[in-house]
DNA sequence: ACTATAGATAGGAATAGTACTAATTAGGAG
DNA sequence: CTCCTAATTAGTACTATTCCTATCTATAGT
C-alpha cells in the first residue's frame, strides 16, 4: 500500500486529492503503530503549520468510511487510533497500557449472512475488538475492575 | 434482572450503594432501548437535579466494566449508549437513524482461546458490532459513503 | 489556458466527555 | 445509636471532538 494507490480509491469516490489529505496519509503510512488523531495532527503540522483539528478528523472520519484506514480502541472513549487498513484485520487492546496488537480472525467471515438478509438490513461494515492486559502489563498487577481507570 | 440484582453485584465488587447510582440503574432498566449518558443523565436530574454529568459517566463506566451494563454504537464518537447487560449479546448499528438492534452471534464463542494465552494476554472482555442501514433507512436510499455525516 | 463550481479548508465557537478536589455520605465497628 | 473512614459526589476546570461559515482551490468542461 502506497501513496498512490490510495490517492486512486479517493477518486474513485469522487474525493479530491488536497495535499493535506496526503499528508495525513502519508503520516499513517510512516507510522509502524496505530495513531490518535492528536499525533496525526502533530505530525501533518510540521507541513502545513496552520492546519485545524478539523480537518484531520474529518479526513480520518473519511478515510475510515472509505475503508483506507481501520478505527481501532473503540471502548475508550478519546485515544481512540487509526491505522492504514493494510489487510482486513482486529486487535487486541491493552486496557492498562494502551498499546494494540493485531488479532488474526475475523468473526465476519463465520458470520452467517443470512440473518442480516433476513432483516433487511444492508451491512457495511463490523468492529470486533478484544479487551484485556498484555504480557507486560499483566505480571503481578491484581487489577480491579471496579477502580480501574479509563473506559 | 431488577434492581435488587445489581445491588448484589455492585456490593460483590465493594461498590457503595448510592441513591444516584440506583436512579441510573433504574433510568436504564425503565427504557425498552439504549440510552446515551446525556439521556440518562436528564432522566436522574427529575430525582436529583443537582447530579452532575461526572456522576453519570463515573457510573456508566463502573457498571460498564463490571459487566453490568454493555456499551454500544462504539464506532461513532459521542452518543454512544448503554443498556442493562440481561444477557449476553451484540449489536446491529444503524449508520443512518442511529437506532440499534440485538444480534443473536457472538463471536467470542467460536474464537479459540488458544491464541490469546499463547501470548500471554489476559482477556476480560471485547467488542463486535454489525453497521449498516436498517430496512427503514435502506429503501431507495443511495448513501454515498464519502458523504455520510457522522461515523 | 480559462472559468465555473462542487467540494475542501482554516479558524473560531459549541458541545460531549473527562479530571480534579473539597465536601458529603454509605456502611461497618464499637 | 453514634462515630469513623474511605468511597462517592457536586461543582468546577479542562480537554478532545465536532459544528459552522466565509473563503479558497482542485477538477471538469469549455
Amino acid at each position: 500500500m502506497d501513496v498512490e494507490e490510495i490517492t486512486q480509491q479517493l477518486k474513485e469516490h469522487a474525493c479530491r486529492l488536497t495535499p493535506q489529505r496526503r499528508m495525513i496519509v502519508q503520516a499513517l503510512l510512516a507510522s509502524s503503530e496505530p495513531l490518535t488523531a492528536q499525533q496525526v495532527h502533530s505530525s501533518v503540522s510540521r507541513t502545513f503549520p496552520n492546519i485545524s483539528f478539523d480537518t484531520v478528523y474529518r479526513n480520518l472520519g473519511l478515510l475510515s468510511r472509505l475503508g483506507i484506514v481501520n478505527r481501532i480502541n473503540l471502548k475508550v472513549k478519546f485515544n481512540c487510533r487509526f491505522e492504514l487498513a493494510q489487510e482486513h484485520r482486529h486487535h487486541f487492546i491493552c486496557l492498562s497500557c494502551g498499546s494494540s496488537f493485531p488479532v488474526s480472525y475475523c468473526p465476519f467471515e463465520h458470520y452467517s449472512s443470512k440473518a442480516q438478509t433476513d432483516t433487511g438490513f444492508r451491512v457495511v461494515d463490523h468492529a470486533f475488538e478484544v479487551y484485556g492486559y498484555c504480557a507486560g502489563c499483566n505480571v503481578g498487577n491484581h487489577v480491579d475492575l471496579a477502580s480501574a481507570v479509563n473506559p
